[in-house]
DNA sequence: GACAGAAATTAAATCGATTTAATTGAGGCG
DNA sequence: CGCCTCAATTAAATCGATTTAATTTCTGTC
């Protein structure tokens, strides 16, 4: 490999020269520049970023931890933040915390508790020091406060799909996406509309249903009780069960909207099950936009969360924060955007 | 942040044997280490990694290129590879080519072919050059040959989901993975079989059709040429289609075997137009097992490809090439598995 | 008690860049 | 012509680790 003496040499100039011409523009006189220019090409070379960081103690690099990079939502989130980082000239650490998927669906929570999650972290940011990363991000597969686990840290962090007290973080809007769908469900016509929850203590679910339920509000649809169904956790057959007690109610909904794609999917079933065809003797809204259903029949109507726009607007957060400059707004939201598919359907067809 | 030299200091040695300490276990005297330890613990040092590079010019980091970080296979095969080098004790760099969802699915191999992607390329190898990376991995979004388009590297590379000339890859082993197909066909009592074919010119649609042939033909089963559809896409348009042909034939097969799931979407999706019910009037059998499609009912009975595997022996194939340790093959293939679900039963019911 | 040899430790050089302070050279002006 | 200024360049120090060669300390033996 050649190195910054080789094309001094070449060049007949000093290393200092060198590299001058490459980090501070107009420094050098333009035929210097010009052969230098040409030295670098002839000898093909590459600055050695190792000597470069140790030297200014910047590494332009950005150490992404991810909780568990094989499956929704990590790889379009990591794709956003990629790109960003690309664009800004930083390069991008992965470190995957491989949370599995058993975990994921039965004891998360209780997960982020244990020592193993905490060494696992650690392990993390241990390494992230040891690069003399720029900056931190942290991609959650779930938004949730991270505050009771995530250690102070002496590097800059920036949350994605998570957050931790006052940190810097990046999430969806819940209450404007679940407004959307409120929205979607009053324009097509229908009034009696149930609701099926997500874990009842999680943030998105709160934030959900107060936009849903006030966007129903003012336009003056209730939202009695008992059309509120499901709580218990995010998974199909949860959806699945949710569907069958609104199903059983006297006065049934004529559409549903659900807080996750995967239990619209258990909604659909539950109702096809039901001897009900989906949209015309219901509706099922969904949310996410889970890919995992892009194949998924009748099309579900559903609420886009912009993740690569999460990624992207967590890794400038990340990079300003790391420049020094700090960020106007540290607790960012974006907003969603609705999926007009095939689910939902004006009532009182069938 | 603390240097070896603040550790040195505090713990009343010369800062080599800090060094000794931590790299070369057993030169240093018990008591002198336990000392140098708690010094360590005591200002949390943390070695500088670039410092530590700079010196051995070996910096433990894998540069990983993805065509697409975002979409299947890459996540699941990034998921292996960031686990391997996890428990190897090196750190992964990620660059994401991006290759756009448009292009995967109009004009990929063209796109490969253009000035923007050999610049891309070249961007992210320069990139692992300046940083002095042990190795390349280079993850596919689909098998084929890299050849035309890999420049020649002094860095150990190895491929994943994809290959190039004789350099060091790991894929499936589509020829074997055909024949569970088949052979689970067969078992389940079916004998006449067609089959779609996904790009004619693509290499696993040929090992996976000679596998599947054989596998028939040693039972004794042939499989007539107008039972072979499709060749134009992967797409689930192009199931579609060629399921309708193969419907149309005079003695229509009992079972369709299709080379990827999305296009067996597109198959169980035809037939049922058809006024077909699956698989009690038509069998079908996937490949892949694409997550994309995990909530699809009739669930897909389908090949499953080790995609974490292939990104672990990938990884370990960079690692050991980057340590000059010869592989014992370089052209490793990895055996898929047969996942029984509910697409396939046998014939005659209906 | 002297000395060889082994074990433990250290001083100093080094990796390849950046940066500061010093130097050289050219041009302008009285 | 001498002096000052400004631009261009360079020499040398530096970042924080590793490593080599040199040095010190310790042990055992005759």
């Amino acid at each position: 490999m050649a190195t910054i003496y080789d094309v001094a040499r070449l060049a007949g100039v000093s290393p200092g020269t060198v590299s001058n011409a490459l980090n501070h523009a107009g420094k050098v006189a333009p035929e210097t520049e010009k052969r230098i220019l040409e030295a670098i090409e002839q000898v093909k070379y590459v600055p050695n970023r190792m000597a470069r960081s140790l030297k200014t103690n910047r590494s332009r690099s950005i150490f992404v931890i991810a909780e568990d990079v094989r499956a929704f939502p990590a790889p379009r989130i990591l794709d956003g933040i990629s790109e960003y980082c690309h664009e800004a000239g930083y390069d991008l650490t992965l470190f995957n915390l491989r949370i599995s998927p058993e975990i994921r669906n039965f004891d998360y929570g209780l997960y982020l508790g244990t020592q193993r999650f905490r060494q696992d972290l650690a392990a993390a940011l241990a390494q992230a020091k040891s690069l003399h990363t720029c900056a931190v991000i942290y991609a959650g597969i779930y938004p949730r406060d991270m505050g009771n686990v995530f250690p102070p840290l002496d590097i800059p962090v920036a949350f994605c799909y998570t957050y931790s007290h006052g940190l810097p973080s990046v999430n969806c809007n819940d209450y404007t996406g679940a407004r959307l769908a409120a929205e979607q469900l009053l324009k097509t016509g229908h009034r009696k509309i149930g609701v099926i929850l997500g874990k009842t203590d999680a943030l998105p679910t709160r934030r959900r249903l107060s936009g849903f339920a006030d966007a129903l509000g003012e336009r003056g649809v209730t939202l009695p009780p008992e059309y509120v169904a499901g709580g218990e956790g995010w998974s199909y057959e949860d959806g699945r069960k949710a569907c069958r007690r609104l199903l059983c109610l006297p006065d049934r909904p004529t559409a549903i909207f659900s807080m996750s794609d995967v239990m619209a999917a258990g909604a659909v079933h539950a109702a096809q099950d039901a001897g009900l065809c989906v949209p015309d003797d219901l509706s099922v809204h969904g949310y996410d936009n889970y890919e995992g259903l892009s194949f998924f029949r009748p099309a579900l109507t559903t609420i886009e969360m912009p993740l690569g726009e999460i990624g992207r607007r967590g890794a400038q957060l990340a990079i300003s924060l790391s420049e020094g400059r700090a960020p106007e707004k540290t607790d960012v939201l974006v907003e969603c955007r609705l999926l007009e598919r095939a689910s939902v359907a004006p009532p009182g067809k069938g």
